[in-house]
DNA sequence: CCGTTAAAGCAATGAAATTTGCATTTAAGG
DNA sequence: CCTTAAATGCAAATTTCATTGCTTTAACGG
């Protein structure tokens, strides 16, 4: 399941792909959707790492550019908006990993708040660099602007250095 | 059409709301999403009018205020995404005219501009502004925090002073 | 190896969405 | 008013997605 497409692809298209009968898909996920979710986060997890370069900047600018392409690429944010709060055991179970994966950079930035710098909030991270990159993927599609990332976490580290002051 | 809904209505659903064949619905949009984004569109265009409160910040945060109004209860943003290529003469003039209605925005920021005020350009809003809220509808359901609309705008005009300096 | 259980496969069926063909209605123009 | 074209409605047919019932397969434990 590579692309972002307007729509899921069918679960008969997904079967024929694995090489599995549909039947097994539907009593497994129950629809399309909730496999769609549980596959894009495992991706996004095995893709998606957390760097770690030494300094926040070069942190957040490659979390943004590893964003910016996964989001090229997957229905990640799609999928998950629609799922973000189903009870399905095996999906809720990947979801709040996601979470935690999303908690990994929660502490990169209390590292950088340890060391005295300016430093956003994860809720600032999103806002300021998640948000955009998903609306500019959606509407204008793939991120073809060499340094749009990074200039997104430039703003965002600009407006931490403000908060400071 | 109100709400936004993990899935469109129906075509049936439409059609017994509008008390018309569904027949006559397909014939004349083709699917339900492009009968959706052109149902948005004129909703949006409606409910939308753009602020004239002498000020470029109260003019944008009654922008903001009404976007986050509109995202919470209209699908626009998620069905424009899927249509906004699309050569449909219908739906291409009332995407057109959508973006006319964004041009008037674009006045706005000039006339600050003129006035010689610290201005954001029109991409800016949309990062800055309506990629965070339509971020927050689809992860968070509506806002409800009072004043989160004010706050990005805030932070707009934050960032467009800092371009001045 | 055997028995049990869960998962997967197959074919048929069901449900919902969509299309097709034909008839009727509506609207516009002379 | 009449004609014509377009729009709409109705019913049937088709397509696609999803479910059901039964069989087969695979894995595990004794």
């Amino acid at each position: 399941m590579a692309e972002i497409p307007d729509r899921l692809p069918s679960m008969a298209e997904i079967a024929a792909r694995a090489n599995v009968n549909p039947t097994s898909l539907y009593r497994r996920w129950g629809n399309v959707s909730v496999l769609a979710t549980e596959v894009a986060i495992e991706h996004a997890m095995r893709d998606f790492p957390m760097p770690d370069t030494g300094s926040l900047k070069g942190d957040l600018t490659g979390w943004a550019d590893a964003a910016a392409q996964l989001l090229d690429r997957s229905p990640l944010l799609r999928v998950l908006a629609a799922n973000i709060h189903s009870n399905e055991p095996g999906l809720r179970e990947r979801i709040d990993a996601l979470a935690r994966r999303g908690q990994e950079l929660e502490l990169v930035l209390a590292r950088a708040k340890a060391r005295g710098e300016p430093t956003p909030s994860l809720a600032d991270v999103l806002e300021v660099v998640l948000a955009p990159l998903y609306f500019h993927v959606l509407f204008f599609g793939p991120v073809r602007e060499a340094g749009y990332a990074a200039r997104l976490v430039d703003r965002l580290l600009t407006l931490a250095s403000l908060k400071t002051k």
